[in-house]
DNA sequence: ATTATAATTTGCCAAATGGCGAATGTCAAG
DNA sequence: CTTGACATTCGCCATTTGGCAAATTATAAT
């Protein structure tokens, strides 16, 4: 779970909550993490969850992800989406399909692809049986 | 700790899986995830770290951050994956609905939106019933 | 149908997170 | 020096994560 000895984050953290300044438990009643938990992150005793991260990041004035970077959580550099999977299939979005898919909400769109997956899987199971039959 | 209730990263993650397809022990094999530990994220029952969404997204073709995003780990905007949850139009597609839908011809990206409006219908009907109580 | 084989789920457990309250440390005022 | 008010650290422990191995379920093959 530690990834190099150094205790970089709880340096940082430290730093900055001093150089505010703050007390552990002024942070605590900003941040909503007990102060003990945050005196052992400084010192490096304890790995902080993500989650905790992104509570103290924001009354410590932090940028959101910064300190889930300077964790090591998070990998600064932005990456491009692999598509080694896209080999089959059109490769591209009907523009019709497009357009009435973007008007539903993202999770009726996430819906509709669960859908799709069923029924691809029953397609193949009925495929199966007729063929054998 | 579970925030939202409909394991959306969950169903996410096990879709993704199949669709490569990977098994679970395969996923393992190139995560360094446990097997059991997978599925059990899969069906909701585990709420994984950082550490573990990070190791497994580069072999599910995913953006290293696009499933801490995913999560609710990360609400970010360098890439701003999913901002959902801004309920209706919102007038694009998720980037990783359109992954999945782009690897299907396009007759059946039609009968898929074709599926949506009956369903759409059907719900509208089934609203106004309950609406006049 | 039966057996073999692969895949998923479950039971169990070690290790870690994070909270609460007590103990300890620090420092200014008397 | 002593007291009192805060700040920090420690002891303890409930809860979770995540791995290993056994049990179960699904999939082929004969």
């Amino acid at each position: 779970m530690n990834e190099g000895n150094t205790n970089n984050l709880g340096r940082i953290i430290k730093q900055q909550r001093i150089t505010l300044p703050l007390t552990l438990q002024e942070l605590t009643a900003k941040s909503g993490v007990s102060s003990s938990h945050l005196g052992r992150i400084e010192r490096g005793e304890r790995f902080p969850s993500a989650h905790v991260l992104r509570k103290i990041a924001g009354p410590l004035g932090f940028e959101e992800d910064e300190l889930l970077i300077l964790a090591g959580y998070l990998s600064s550099q932005p990456h491009r989406i692999a598509e080694e999977s896209l080999g089959y299939g059109s490769g591209r979005i009907d523009p019709y399909v497009a357009k009435v898919l973007a008007q539903e909400p993202v999770e009726v769109q996430r819906s509709v692809i669960g859908i799709l997956s069923i029924l691809k899987s029953i397609s193949k199971s009925a495929t199966k049986e007729y063929s054998t039959t």
